[in-house]
DNA sequence: TGTTCTTACATGTCATGACAAGCGCGGGCG
DNA sequence: CGCCCGCGCTTGTCATGACATGTAAGAACA
């Protein structure tokens, strides 16, 4: 009976060994402002990337996790719910719950801004201020951000560098009363996500894509570099903060060689 | 399985702990086959998509719910995390859930193949197929299905038409086993995923999706019917079936007047 | 030998109970 | 009058227990 059973009890080797298992993760829990499931679920997900458990491996048993780390089950599924959501795992009733494909894809379906989600993957980023001012609202803007056309809103338009490269014209508006705020920041320096998040405490909670193809005009062509008719991912961003304000209504366009959208998408 | 609404409308009657609903939903739960969790999802979902509970307003709470239904907490909660996943409602500690906007935009996460997406929103769809036939993988091909290079798989290309116009080009690559049941189906008619769930009993788990934009080619815009040159949103799309084995990795072509794609994505 | 049954173990569903933490409001205090 | 604190309400976290259901493998049987 050689099987996988045997390497549930190293899952928390990773202690000098001398320590019992209530020494384990549970000691630190007291220090800890996270909630026990977020925990667990960061050393399972470090474990998985690391190696630990491979792909196609399965994870130890619910109830070995919840001996391993001496916590209820309710705690464990929390989890692993939360890993499978990541993309991370994936269950099979009966079976047990497996290790996908540790790819570089997860993630991406969540909301981060441009320079966020670059500076995770080691790239080198900038933007260039191209435009800051206060224009009234067009129909798409206006009906995007809940308001009357014509009404003041702020426009901001950057170009996005990677590795010195322009990748993408980011077009964005906010209502009036956020944009005036922003146009006295440093908006080259900073992702405009961080100053909303934690300068304005707003509550960023989802955003809707809508996503087509398009071809470069002269001025689009100038911004990025390329040639006119160059092909041009276009994407309209939508940003909401608690819940169901509308707060960013943003265009991006990449060019179609230098970016890719990645995503994952699940069944039910 | 057919009616329900009609003994269970109580719950917007309201709080104020008026009429015990015993015969509510309750009854029928013995009979029906879905979890308690989903029908309870079902029931709240219908009741956000037609007005019932609009857009910003506030869902019952926890107890409320529990009271409604006569489930516990825990039943509640899965039902109402469950409607979050799904972008009809979000959560804030200490005020309630409430009601994003109902727009047209959710359900889009899912994966699902083109012929399903449609045939919901009540568009007539069909499949032209222009080709089907074993060849040998090339280089993107291998390695997505994780194969080696040259090894037989099965092309199928097809050509989508909404509205009797064509929106897309299709070109799918499967391994030989499975290519080759597919060949002697009727793939004009029936959708792919339908096969391979329903016939072939695949577990269809999750798809990885790159997406760009490109230009039109000649063989393209014959297709298509549509100018070269003319943009083209391109989509790569890896299918999984058990969570990690490659089953199907699509091109596909999109116009990129005709069509859009459209996603929420969540922060967090 | 081949088939079915039993059994162990896995995840899925659901109940009950408890406390923590965030929010809003009204009453009390300065 | 204005500020702050307590209180009730909300969702968030976690424990314990139970039974249902799917899987796999060995035991029992034909």
């Amino acid at each position: 009976m050689s099987e996988r059973q045997a390497d549930a009890p190293s899952v928390r080797s990773d202690d000098a060994g001398d320590t019992p298992p209530d020494h384990g993760l549970r000691a630190e829990v007291a220090m800890s402002p996270l909630p026990l499931y977020s925990q667990i679920k960061d050393v399972l997900r470090e474990r998985i990337l690391d190696g630990t458990y491979p792909a196609h491996s399965k994870l130890p048993s619910e109830s070995a996790l919840m001996a391993t780390f001496e916590v209820s089950r309710i705690t464990v599924r929390q989890a692993l719910r939360d890993l499978q959501k990541e993309g991370l795992t994936f269950s099979i009733q009966g079976k047990g719950t497996f290790v996908t494909k540790p790819k570089a894809v997860q993630e991406l379906t969540r909301l981060q801004g441009f320079g966020e989600a670059m500076a995770r993957k080691g790239y080198e980023t900038y933007s260039k201020l191209t435009g800051a001012r206060e224009v009234g609202a067009d129909r798409d803007v206006a009906r995007a951000l809940g308001l009357s056309r014509g009404e003041a809103v702020v426009e901001i338009e950057r170009v996005r560098h990677l590795n010195r490269s322009p990748v993408s014209l980011d077009v964005s508006y906010f209502p009036a009363d956020v944009g005036r705020r922003l146009l006295q920041e440093d908006l080259a320096a900073r992702d405009i996500f961080d100053i909303l998040e934690n300068d304005y405490a707003f509550r960023l909670q989802a955003a809707d894509l809508t996503i087509d193809a398009t071809v470069a005009d002269r001025r689009l062509a100038g911004h990025l570099g390329v040639a006119e008719g160059s092909p041009i991912l276009r994407i309209e961003r939508l940003t909401y903060v608690d819940g169901s304000r509308p707060l960013d209504f943003e265009y991006l366009y990449y060019t179609g060689d230098a970016y890719q959208y990645r995503l994952r998408v699940e069944r039910n």
